[in-house]
Parts: C-alpha cells; structure tokens; sequence
DNA sequence: CGCAGGCTTGATGTAAGTCAAGCTGTGTGG
DNA sequence: CCACACAGCTTGACTTACATCAAGCCTGCG
C-alpha cells in the first residue's frame, strides 16, 4: 500500500519522493470533530491517510448538504484554493489522520519538480468531474439508481484501496446518506431493505454485502 | 471591458500582459455546434470571448445532464484536464467564439510566471466551488428556489459583464433551463409564470425583466 | 438493565412529473 | 404578402414518486 505515504492514489511512482516535501504536518481529527468549518482560515489542503470525513456545505439556518465521503488517499479541501476562507466544512466520520498540504509548499515544490503541477490539475480536474457526475445523478436519477450507484461507488472505491469490493462498513448514517443523495433518510432506509428483499444485496445496519453486483449495476444504468 | 483580452474576470492586471502568450488560437462556434465533444481527444481549455456554451454530461440512451451555462470571461474544459479525452461536451448556444489555451503552453509559461499556475488552481477551485453550489440546489431546494436561483445567478454574471441586471435575453430554453435545475420544461414555465403573476419579475419568452430583486432573492433564500 | 439514537416499516400527503391540448411567434414557400 | 407549418411555450387535468408523520424495533452503551 502507499498510504504510508500520504498520496493520491495514481501519482507517478518517479515523483513520489519528492512529494514528501509536501507533506510536513500530519493531523489527527476525532470521529465526529471538524478537520475545518465554514469561514475558518485556509492555507491548505489535505490528504486522508485513514480513517473518513464528510465534506458539507452549510446554507443559512440548518440548510446543509454534503457534498461527498473522502476515503484515505482523497484530497479534501480543493474547493476552498484561492480564497481566504473555507467555503465548506470537514467533518470526521471516525478517528481520522490527515497530511497537510500547504498551497505555499505547492507552488515551491512545484517550481522545482513542474510535473506536479500538472498533477495537482489533474486531481482538481477529478473532484470537478466528480461533482458534476454527482449532479447527474441528484438532478435526473431516481431514488433507486442513486442509492444503487452509492452503494456500486463505494465499492468500487474501497476495492482500489484493496478492500473487499463485496463486503464492507458504511461509515455514515442513513440520514447523511439521504442528504448526499438528495432523499430522505426513510427512502433510503426502504431501498436498502428492497434490496436486500430482492436478494441484490444483504445489509445489516451499517454492514453490507453485495451479492449481485450485475442486478446492482443493471437497477443503477436502467433507463426510465 | 476586458473581453478583447479573452480572459477569465478577477485575474490581477500584472499579469496580463503575459497571459497573451497562453492564447494563440480562437474558434469560433456556430450556433448549435459543439465546441468539443465527449469522448474526443484534449489538449486545450476555452475562455469564451462571446456568446455563450452549455455543458453537459451524456449517460447511455438519451440520458443527458446540463452541467453549466457559460457566458464570456468563463473557462470551459476544466473537468477534462488530465484526461486524455472529455468527459462532456460543450455546445454553443448562440454563434460565440473562444480562445484556446493549450495545456502544454499553461506548463510553459508557467514555469515562467509562477502567479499563473496559481491562477489557475483558483479557476478550477472555483468550479468545483460551483458544481458544489449546485449539488445543493439540486439536492434540497424546492423548484421555485432552484428557479429564483437561476435568475438571480443568471443577472449576477450578466452584471459582473456589463449588461443589466434586471433586464436580459435568455439564451436557453425552457427545457435546457429545467434539465440543468433538476426540473421539467413545464414545471419552469409555470414557475416563471407564477413569478410574472406576483409582480416579481415580467416574462415574455425569452426576454426577462427583473421587477422585485428582492422579492426573489426571498423565494431563493426562504426556509422551507 | 434500561435508555437513547439510529433504523425500519406503515399510512397518508403533496410537490413535481406526465400527458394532452391549445397558443404564439418565426420562418418558408406559394 | 399571406398562409401555413413548426418549434417552443403555456396552461390544465391527472398521476406518482418521494416526503412527511408516526409507531415501534433493534442494539450498543452507560
């Protein structure tokens, strides 16, 4: 695994050593805590090195969304670069350890090795994809294609860090599954237990295990 | 106007000058053409110099989301660099035209111009920024906020451009309109009719006039 | 053991979608 | 220059997917 060393996942193994430059600081964040808030000052960005956060934007009074689940090897923070403050918050699913990157570092490692800056493009140039594949999904899926396309996201994501792909934890409620999704809390509830029902899935609480990942991917990419 | 520079709005004048190296080539667009297309081969990102673009991601069999509306001074491509192909296409929605800037002259002249790699790093952060800003509409406002929004957004940029903010010409259709905000062509008519009805702004068409801004930045904020 | 928070499940409500008809403005060919 | 056609828009009647409201149930923890 290169977890140890607080990367993306896809770098270039050529410049691998040099990004240890980048990361100076290591941070732990306590389940539950923010790693950063809304308006709080900003200087970097971060790399998960395990554990999980949530990422959220807040909107006057209680309105709030998330806007995506980071997994060890994910850069968290890359919406708040150039601006003075963040415009998000992070919030630790479990005890949690972040690498710091320092934008200032970024530029100074960056003069020297060029090629990382095309690579910081590159995982920018992700994250907005990522996004946008997301408003795909809240602004024309049904309820079942997005829970069924969560469930194929976060295997497929668990399984690149070497994890099972089949059987894993959920590390956030089904209420802030709902909010990511755009549905609430009960309708994803019901979803999971049709699955499961419907033999695609089995799920107990926060523990899952696909058991037809074919019928899931086929409730996922069914037209109408 | 900035516009003959064919840059991005914000960038600091020192750098102006310099920046004319990045732009080499403009295309221009007929009216419902592609500038780009998903799945072809990239090199370049786009600053539209006039006219306007929508974006937009294309699922198997007809499925289809608007990422955006792009108006002069904006980037388009941003969610394609590091890819060797788009992941979407752009589409002109009036005859514009739109400078190309390479990604092999961005790495060039910024090794020259360190402020530039920097620039762009707040160009593409801002996008996610937005993709952000949108997942939240989509994912919990009620269809007269996301339409509130839309022209609240809409009269924001046309302002930062020099045009009235209170006075402009849609240069999308109703159903381009709904399928970006999550909502049928007919659900966004009847809202903008409703909104006529209530004195908040006059329709006809295309051509909008905004009557009560703040009337409609309450649809767009109100709880519930 | 008992409580609290998270989850499931059912009954009911409603915002927005679907289907359908008619309108309006624009462009085209006789 | 008129009329006809067509694409885009509006409006109404009806349907539906998902939300809301409300019980009751686990299960992990103090």
């Amino acid at each position: 695994m290169l977890s140890h060393l607080c990367l993306p996942i896809g770098m270039p193994a050529t410049d691998l050593g040099k990004l240890d430059d980048l990361v100076k600081d290591r941070v732990r964040v306590e389940k539950g805590r923010p790693l950063f808030t809304l308006g709080s000052e900003l200087d970097a960005v971060y790399a998960v090195r395990f554990g999980s956060l949530r990422t959220q934007l807040e909107q006057s009074e209680g309105d709030l969304q998330i806007t995506g689940f980071h997994l060890p090897g994910e850069i968290v923070g890359m919406d708040s670069i150039g601006q003075h403050r963040h415009v998000s918050s992070a919030i630790a699913m479990e005890d949690s350890e972040v690498c710091v990157i320092r934008i200032d570092d970024i530029d100074r490692v960056g003069r020297l090795l060029p090629s990382l800056q095309s690579q910081i493009r590159r995982l920018m140039s992700q994250e907005i994809s990522r996004s946008q594949q997301m408003l795909l999904t809240l602004g024309s899926m049904r309820s079942e294609q997005r829970v069924a396309g969560f469930l194929l996201n976060l295997s497929q994501r668990l399984s690149t860090l070497g994890y099972s792909s089949t059987e894993f934890i959920l590390r956030m409620s089904r209420e802030e599954i709902g909010n990511y999704l755009g549905l609430t809390l009960e309708t994803v509830s019901r979803l999971l237990s049709r699955f499961a029902r419907e033999g695609i899935i089995h799920i107990h609480l926060r523990e899952v295990r696909i058991l037809d990942m074919a019928a899931l991917q086929q409730v996922f990419g069914q037209e109408c």
